[in-house]
DNA sequence: CCGCATTTTTGGAACGTTCCAAACGTGGAC
DNA sequence: GTCCACGTTTGGAACGTTCCAAAAATGCGG
C-alpha cells in the first residue's frame, strides 16, 4: 500500500464495503450514524484522500466553476472574481480563474481548455469579439453559463445576463451634478459603441436633455492614464465644463490625479464622479464619488444563480439588472 | 450516442483503434503522420472534447495548478496572478485560483480541497498562522509546491522560496533618498514582526548606520488608509522627516493623497518611494518612485520552475532572489 | 415468532482515459 | 526467399469513484 489509500482501504479498515464509504463521501442521509462515524474515524486514520477526478469520471460532475473575466488586473473584477471565488468556495466548489486580457482568441481556447476539465459551470465577464465561436462552443457543451457586467449577445437569450443597472447609475450620477449646480457636465471614456458605454451614456443623456443641456463627450480608453489625459483635453477644447461623469473609477482616479497635477480644485471647480466603486475610491484625494454596483453583494447573487443552475437545473432570468446606488464623497462635494 | 463522443467512437470513425487514438492525443512521435491527421479529422467531424477527468484518473496528472494567493485584492498579486496564468495556460496548464484573504483556516481548507482535485503543483504565498497544518497536508500529499514571496518555513526546506531580493531593494530605496538629498527618512507601514518586513527594512537599517542617521519605524498595515494617516503622525511626531521608504505602494499612494491633501510638496518637501511598482504607480500624482520586482518576469520564471519541477522533476533551489530595481520617479524627484 | 415494510448495506458494472506487453507490417540484409 | 529490426498499431487491464438493483438487517403489529 505504498500508493495512496482509496474507499476500498477505508471500506476494509471500517469493516463495510466500499459502496457504504461512496455514500458517507455523499452524505447520505440513509447511512446509519453509528456507521458514518466509524468511516469517517478509518479514513482520518489511514489519511484518505478523496479523489475527485474517479467521481467525476463515474458522476460527470466536477465540483469546478469556470470564471472567465477579461480583464483581472482592473480593480473592479479582481474584487468580483475574490469574492466570487470565496463564495463558491463556501459551498464546497472550486474556481478556476482565468484571464483573456480582451484577447477573443485566448478566451475560446481558454473555454475549451476548461470543458475539456470538466467545468460544471461558467460565470464568464466576456471579452468582444469572435462572439460566435465562442458561443457556440459553450453550447455545444451543454454547460450552464451565466454572462455577468457585459454580454455577447444582447439579442439572442442564449446564456442569461446579469449586470448592475448601468443606465440608472448614469442617471443618479448626473443628476447629483446637477444638483451639485454644475452647469456643463462631460461624459468621459468608454469604448464607443460598446454596450455598456451606450447604457451608462444613455441615463446621462437622457437626464441632460431633460435639463436642456448640451452633452459633452470623449470617449476612449477605461484606464487612469486616460483620464489624465482628457483633464488636458477637457481645459482646451471646453473650459466650461465643471462637471464629469467618469465611464469607470479608473478613468476617474486619472482625472483626480491630473487635477492635483494641474492645481484645478476637485469638488469646487470641477465635480467628479466614477463608476464601479472600487475600494481605492475611498482613499484618493479627494475621495471619489462613484456608483456603487455593491460588487460583493454581486458576487453572492452570482453563485447563488450558478449554484442553483448547477445544482436543481434552475436557469436565471434571462436579464437581470441588480442595484446600484451613488456613494457620494469629495470629489463631488462641497456645494 | 445521444452522449459526447468518446475516443472509441474517434476510433471508430477514424478506423483505428482507440489506443492509437489515445497516442495522438498525447502527441506521441510514434504515431504516423497520416495516421495522425485522419484522427485528428475524424475528432473535429464528430465534434470529440477530450475527457480530462478520465486522463487525470488513469495517469494521475491533472494539468491543473494550484495558486493560492493571501491577498487578491492587492494590485500586486492581481497583477502577479494574471501574468502567471497566462503563462501557464501558454503550456497548457490551467490555474485553479484561490484568495485565502491571510486567513489561514480558509488557506488549509482551500489546500485540501485543491489536494481533492488532483492539482500538479502549488504556487502559494501563503497566509501566516497554523503553518505546521498547511505544510504537513501539502507535504503528506507529496505535491510540488514552491513558496513565492513570503515563507511560511523559514528554517526548514520542506518547499522551495522564491521572492525578490527584499533588502536590496530597501538598499537602493534608502540610497536613492540619501542621494536626493534627504536628511531624515522614516520607514512606513509592515506588519511587525514579519519576515519580509524586516527584510525591507533591513536594507534601509543598513544604510542609514553607514550615514549615521537615527531611523524613523512606523510599522502598521500595509494598505493606502495607513499611509495616509501615518502623514499626520509623522508632521506631529517627526516634523523633520523629508524621505520616506513605504513598505509598499499601497503605503505609498496613500501618502501621497494625504500629502496633496495637505499641501505638502511631494518630491520637494517629502520625498516618497514605495515598494513593488505595481502599474497605478505610473499614473498617482506625482508618480511614485517604486522598487519594481518586475511582475511579470518575476510571474513568468515561477512558472517556468514549477513546470519543470512537476514535468521533469526539477526541483527547484531553495532560496531564490529574483533582481530589484528602482524605478524613479516624480515622488522622490526634483534635487 | 411470523410476515411485511422500511431502513441499511452491498457487489458488480459502468465512466473514458492511459499504460503495457505483445502483435503487426514493412523494408533491407543476407 | 527468409530473417530480423524497427516503426506502428493494438487489445485488455487498470485508475477510484458512483450508480443501480437487489440483498440483508431491522422494527413492528399481530
Amino acid at each position: 500500500m505504498g500508493q495512496r489509500p482509496t474507499i476500498l482501504d477505508v471500506a476494509k479498515k471500517a469493516g463495510v464495503s466500499k459502496s457504504t464509504v461512496s455514500l458517507v463521501l455523499q452524505q447520505s442521509a440513509s447511512v446509519k450514524e453509528s456507521t458514518r462515524v466509524a468511516v469517517r474515524q478509518a479514513m482520518a486514520d489511514i489519511g484518505y484522500v478523496y479523489n475527485r477526478s474517479a467521481a467525476t469520471l463515474r458522476s460527470s460532475s466536477s465540483g469546478l466553476i469556470g470564471l472567465v473575466i477579461n480583464d483581472l488586473r482592473n480593480p473592479f473584477f479582481a474584487e468580483f472574481a475574490t469574492s466570487f471565488q470565496m463564495e463558491l468556495a463556501q459551498n464546497g466548489f472550486a474556481t478556476v480563474l482565468a484571464n483573456t486580457d480582451e484577447d477573443p482568441l485566448l478566451q475560446s481556447r481558454t473555454i475549451s481548455s476548461l470543458i475539456e476539465h470538466g467545468v460544471s459551470g461558467f460565470v464568464i465577464s466576456p471579452a468582444y469579439g469572435q462572439e460566435e465561436d465562442t458561443l457556440a462552443v459553450i453550447e455545444a457543451a451543454g454547460v450552464p453559463t451565466l454572462q455577468v457586467f457585459r454580454a455577447l449577445s444582447q439579442d439572442d437569450d442564449r446564456f442569461p445576463f446579469v449586470a448592475p443597472d448601468y443606465k440608472l447609475g448614469g442617471t443618479c450620477a448626473t443628476e447629483h451634478l446637477l444638483e451639485m449646480g454644475c452647469k456643463r457636465i462631460a461624459f468621459l471614456g468608454g469604448l464607443n459603441g460598446r454596450a455598456v458605454t451606450q447604457e451608462r451614456m444613455s441615463g446621462y443623456l437622457d437626464v441632460l436633455a431633460r435639463h436642456r443641456q448640451e452633452p459633452v463627450i470623449l470617449t476612449g480608453e477605461v484606464t487612469r492614464r486616460f483620464g489624465k489625459q482628457m483633464v488636458a483635453k477637457l481645459a482646451a477644447d471646453h473650459p466650461d465644463v465643471d462637471g464629469v461623469i467618469c465611464f469607470n473609477d479608473l478613468v476617474g482616479l486619472g482625472v483626480l490625479s491630473a487635477c492635483v497635477e494641474s492645481g484645478i480644485q476637485v469638488g469646487r471647480d470641477l465635480r467628479v464622479v466614477g463608476f464601479d466603486d472600487i475600494q481605492d475610491c475611498q482613499d484618493s484625494f479627494p475621495a471619489l464619488s462613484s456608483v456603487s454596483c455593491h460588487i460583493p453583494d454581486f458576487a453572492k447573487t452570482t453563485a447563488a444563480q450558478i449554484l442553483s443552475w448547477i445544482n436543481d437545473g434552475v436557469r436565471p432570468n434571462d436579464h437581470q439588472r441588480s442595484e446600484v446606488e451613488l456613494a457620494i464623497r469629495a470629489s463631488s462635494g462641497q456645494p
